[in-house]
DNA sequence: ATAGTAGATAAGAAATATTCCTATTTAAGA
DNA sequence: TCTTAAATAGGAATATTTCTTATCTACTAT
């Protein structure tokens, strides 16, 4: 896959050796699908085609990539932490509280941010995300 | 204290018991500084004058507070999580990640936000918190 | 003021999420 | 191929939060 090729590129440019465990654990971001994912999920995920992948090596690795910047944290109202990654373009969440469905949203509120508001301050990141309930919770009523 | 008196007038509109503990837990919002505490800071500033009280009840009443709409519930990019009183005004932060200091800032990304972009989703609550160094920690350097 | 009761508390155990420790293994350069 | 710094596995440790249960108490109706 050639994302993946991108991804691996990055590594050995941060001169950080390219394991089989790490090449498993970003390929779980891979795919169609928008992947917010927890250390919990990509361990889950791998275990299917690297059963031994220790939990310890996925927190390690996954705080590694944020560190040099391929991966970013995220606080989705949970108790565990999700990542996705970087290079997906710039955007939001509107987080469904009841079934905890993540949509993206194409707004940035530093848009429009008035830097007065910020004075001295120096912005090196962010995090916006709104809670909720999304169409088909709604239409259910907001019940469990 | 008058506004502890207002916060306990809303426990009972609720008809929740006002306990010593619930009246502690609110008094250590009280005073000058904005405060955002978390369960231990709570369970700690209360020790004092309530030795006792468990951490258990803290975050049980943390808890219910948040439910019945007098506290807030922030993610301040730590582990922990910490609470605000909702009657301060609505507010942002800027926090820093180096000191750990979190300035309010007055500004909110929903008042900018096209409703288009949210369609059918039912805003409940929203999170916006910008991570970076204070005019502090950027005068030395960033370092720690 | 008193008694009854639903709701609240204390204390410790348990659950959950994450990080640490260390012996072993391995990717990548010489 | 050899060397070695870096990475891993596995389990222990830590940190935060929640659960369990026996006891207690704030409030309501007397």
């Amino acid at each position: 896959m050639q994302e993946l090729q991108l991804l691996i590129q990055q590594l050995k440019e941060k001169g950080v050796k390219v394991t089989p465990q790490r090449q498993a654990i970003l390929s779980s971001f891979l795919g169609p699908e928008n992947k917010h994912l927890s250390a919990e999920d990509i361990h889950l995920a791998i275990a299917k085609t690297y059963p031994t992948i220790s939990l310890d090596t996925v927190y390690r690795n996954l705080g590694m990539l944020r560190d040099i910047g391929i991966l970013r944290e995220l606080n989705l109202g949970e108790r565990r932490v999700h990542y996705e990654l970087t290079s997906n373009i710039h955007h939001h969440h509107l987080i469904c509280t009841q079934c905890g469905d993540a949509q993206e949203i194409h707004y940035c509120p530093l848009k429009f941010l008035d830097q007065d508001k910020v004075n001295k301050f120096k912005i090196l990141s962010h995090s916006f995300e709104i809670f909720g309930l999304c169409e088909k919770c709604t239409k259910k009523g907001g019940l469990l």
